[in-house]
DNA sequence: GGTTCTGGATGACAAAAGTCACATGGTGAC
DNA sequence: GTCACCATGTGACTTTTGTCATCCAGAACC
């Protein structure tokens, strides 16, 4: 519902025109590479996940297409991501509907755009402290799954999944597991 | 932007009229008594939250105004307490724009529209196994707080409070403090 | 060749978390 | 007036977590 209202919206615009829409990344991708589209506006949270990898992977098959990220939270850790996997614009979806068609226009003439106040707790966070190893046991312990639980997954021993998940709390500063995942989550690390 | 969008979109129809936008909950309940709309659409996650208790203060206000809750996450609990709070309809964001205002006709014209599979999920699970004070308490775990923290904070002893989460956590079928969270949160019990 | 880093593992230990049994008042329903 | 919950509390007990010291193997770097 969202999408096809901004599309409409940005329909409505006499020097914009909607191409194409799509409901997940594989999909965005896809239709990209069969467009061949000056901008994709992408959202990261999607069916199928990771609009970042969307964006790269365009990126990467369509080099003349601008990749757009547009979503609801603004992660220090998304926004980083996002401008490593070559987007030219990060917004988040509580600025006015009017800026859309703005930024729009602003990455066709070949400006990057980043809503400034993100840029400033991106810099500020400072980059993801997470071993990639404790990012993933982190990351599998979301929703409640016990040490056992983490450790048939990942194929590691009980003993070091504690290690890596102590280490990671430490990182983040954090009391315990579920305060490590709030937080790592809150700044996009995971 | 998302309420921007949809309002522009609504404002397109013909026979609707957006007569005003408020961007939080006690905003709303007092545009909606100022002027007296014939609709009011809500959403349930809004800064200073909950929609569902701004729908029921408009409500009691405003007996001409009907109600309609528009949310993302379409959690059984929470059709459940739209309703009772006296809403007219419930719909989620992910089925097409173009029902948005159809839905609006037929709650102007006095049916009540809800999302049917939603209907059924709701049915189906139930209601709240949880007894308030559990849900209190659980919901103080929700970010990682210790049972020293929840104590404290609810005035309560720690053995009680271990006593009210291991009864949670067994009323819903979880393994442990961070399952039972997750699984009333995505049943719209907290 | 030595140093350092990372991924992985072990064992010990303290601190939480979770379970159970049981006790006491209060409130409604029948 | 009894019965069934609820809210609240205690104490004992087991299991999980989290912390720490220490170890080993491979890769990278000088």
């Amino acid at each position: 519902m969202v999408r096809g209202a901004l599309a409409t919206l940005l329909g409505l615009e006499d020097d914009l025109e909607v191409v194409a829409e799509a409901g997940d990344g594989a999909q965005a991708v896809a239709t990209a590479i069969a467009i061949r589209p000056d901008v994709a506006l992408l959202d990261i949270e999607m069916p199928g996940k990771d609009g970042i990898a969307a964006a790269a992977e365009i990126r990467a098959a369509v080099p003349e297409c601008k990749v757009m990220i547009l979503t609801t939270f603004g992660r220090p850790g998304f926004l980083r991501r996002a401008m490593e996997a070559g987007a030219s614009a990060f917004l988040v979806k509580d600025s006015p509907a009017a800026e859309l068609a703005e930024a729009i226009r602003r990455v066709l003439a070949g400006e990057r755009v980043i809503d400034p106040g993100l840029a400033a707790a991106a810099l500020s966070a400072g980059p993801n402290p997470l071993s990639p190893r404790e990012r993933d046991v982190l990351a599998a312990s979301v929703d409640g799954a016990s040490i056992g639980d983490i450790a048939g997954q990942l194929h590691l021993s009980e003993g070091t999944v504690r290690n890596y998940l102590s280490a990671a709390i430490q990182k983040v500063g954090a009391r315990n597991r579920i305060e490590a995942v709030r937080s790592a989550e809150s700044q996009g690390w995971l």
